[in-house]
DNA sequence: AACACAGTGTTGTTTACTCAACAGTCAGTT
DNA sequence: AACTGACTGTTGAGTAAACAACACTGTGTT
């Protein structure tokens, strides 16, 4: 943890250049988007950027670990217990979703490198791992295989509602790719 | 015109303690907004504050003043033609508080000592009398009560439009205001 | 009257940003 | 192949703002 208290001129300059780079990147391709402009939005001087990143592409992995530990803060919050977790978990993942909507789509569309997608899928990975292991029955070669489908189906099914504008709450989303879930791995649970 | 160039912080400074205390005069009275609540809100530290400004009235009166330049400018693309300069005119001054509808609401309902009213008051007094002058005959003692008269009558009428949400087109209020004005001016009516 | 408390102006030092200038790379002209 | 134009990354000098500390005033409390 670098907690160290910026100085409100740090602040403010990192603040501006993360806003104006989030405005490019909805507005064309991250290739395209070149550090000239984004100061230019940002109304900071160009050799000011480069005192805190080296160019766009550091700008934008800040942005996106910053957002990926925001989002795990968020879901530590939540108080998983017996079952229903995954359910649970996944009405979190979705809240989340809903509260930085804006910035979750933009990066989840980046045509680029689908960095931040794969981030994302790292984080539900984990979360499966974590709260389904005693539930169902796999071995450890197997599992990896699967969750990573199950994962990427749910971020695939994310991105569709997000894109849709989020008609259904977030509850209910929850339940329907929980559904979705356990037909996929209706042949390998216990018990 | 002292249109020095501003450094980029000194525009940023500025523009955010301009924007933090007009957020705190539509919340509160200007006797109570102290020079620490403005920073706070701005982040900006006090002093700086005090490297721009001697006080929270030497702010409130460079913001109305800048406003009043703008409203002058913005009036001085009107071309005034032949008749209707009246109704012409007085449209273009609606116009422009509706474009600025927010600040000029804020300082228009200060409780203070009115300073921004009496301003607007001596802009729209000139207007009258540059553009009425050879369409009235009175001598200049009468003229003056008589434009104090109208104009203050006229921005009552304004506040009244702006505080119902405007509701009326500016060119239609310009039309009523005229028709209140050449009533009350029915008398005295050249020719 | 003594007290705490909150805002005021002001100061000296440190830090961040601006600005203008530079040489460098690269794509598209002509 | 030389030329243009636009973006890059870096530098150094100058300026603005941050920050922490100060003594001061006023206001209310006990």
């Amino acid at each position: 943890m670098t907690s160290e208290k910026l100085d409100r001129r740090k602040r403010y300059t990192r603040m501006v250049l993360k806003k104006s780079f989030m405005q490019l990147l909805k507005e064309k391709a991250l290739s395209s988007i070149t550090v000239k402009e984004i100061c230019e939005i940002a109304d900071v001087n160009r050799s000011t950027f480069y005192a805190h990143y080296t160019d766009q592409y550091a700008l934008l992995k800040q942005i996106e670990d910053e957002l990926i530990e925001d989002m795990k803060s968020y879901l530590s919050t939540a108080n998983l217990q017996k079952e229903d977790e995954a359910v649970h978990m996944a009405q979190k993942l979705l809240e989340y979703f809903s509260t930085k909507q804006d910035e979750c789509q933009t990066l989840l569309n980046e045509t680029g490198d689908s960095s931040f997608e794969r981030k994302v899928m790292v984080v539900a990975q984990n979360i499966i791992m974590k709260n389904w292991m005693d539930v169902y029955d796999f071995d450890n070669d197997i599992s990896n295989y699967l969750s990573t489908f199950i994962v990427s189906g749910s971020v695939q099914v994310i991105k569709m509602w997000m894109a849709n504008g989020m008609t259904q709450p977030p509850k209910e989303m929850a339940i329907l790719i929980n559904d979705l879930v356990n037909k996929g791995l209706y042949h390998v649970r216990k018990g």
